[in-house]
DNA sequence: CACCAGGCAAGTA
DNA sequence: TACTTGCATGGT
């Protein structure tokens, strides 16, 4: 039994989960500061933040990147790293404002030179640069993360749980027409797996959507 | 109680 | 280059 490709493996979640509406945010800025304090924590903690920002009348990037530390600490706490993501958050909203005026500015450059100026920044990494890129600017870059990871070493045994973040983007990019709605919504579906059916503690991945093509599943029925 | 969540950057060898 | 460690709240 071959591995599945990355498009049967998306028909399968898609079929099973439906199409996700995913990470809407009211604007473009909320979304992008969603990206930047969801890292290693829940959305749920996430929400909490923003909602704060919001009651604050604080969700704006000029708010933002000319608060007090101390109060922006106080309106992300539910987000976890607090003091880490407040400072970083601000002085990621500084730059923005000092170097390209806005959000809106940012996201009008080029795909590769707006991901490679995310990556500059201190508190952007590679799967952030490439959330924003997809979800905040709407631009085709696949995202990988920890759940795409684990779901993958699972589903095709000649991937690593361990593998390299452009090596795993790569596999799926090569694979697949560049289209936003298909990138988004298969990021949208892993996470969605990996929530629900491929959590750490679950190794053996017998009720996955994608049992009949997992590999891992399949060794443990027998 | 222990463990984990939609990472990242700085430090070490 | 490749590993290790600190960061922190909130849910199960």
């Amino acid at each position: 039994m071959r591995a599945p490709t990355p498009l049967a493996i998306y028909k399968k979640l898609r079929g099973h989960f439906g199409f996700l509406d995913w990470w809407p945010g009211d604007t473009p800025f909320e979304v992008f500061v969603g990206a930047i304090l969801t890292q290693q924590t829940t959305w749920r903690n996430v929400e909490k933040a923003i909602a704060n920002l919001k009651d604050a009348n604080c969700l704006d990037i000029k708010s933002i990147s000319g608060m007090r530390l101390e109060k922006l600490e106080s309106l992300v706490r539910p987000s976890g790293y607090y003091r880490q993501k407040a400072r970083r958050l601000r002085d990621i909203c500084k730059r923005v404002v000092e170097e390209h005026a806005s959000i809106e500015c940012l996201f009008r450059m080029d795909r590769d030179q707006l991901r490679k100026l995310l990556l500059s920044y201190n508190g952007i990494g590679e799967e952030t640069a490439d959330s924003i890129v997809l979800y905040a600017a709407g631009m085709p870059e696949f995202v990988i993360d920890a759940y795409t990871k684990r779901a993958m070493s699972r589903i095709n045994p000649a991937i690593s749980e361990n593998v390299g973040y452009d090596e795993l983007k790569s596999y799926f990019e090569n694979r697949l027409e560049r289209e936003l709605e298909l990138y988004k919504d298969f990021h949208a579906q892993f996470v969605e797996l990996g929530k629900n059916y491929c959590k750490k503690k679950m190794p053996l991945c017998q009720k996955c959507p994608v049992v009949g093509s997992c590999a891992f599943g399949k060794k443990a029925a027998k």
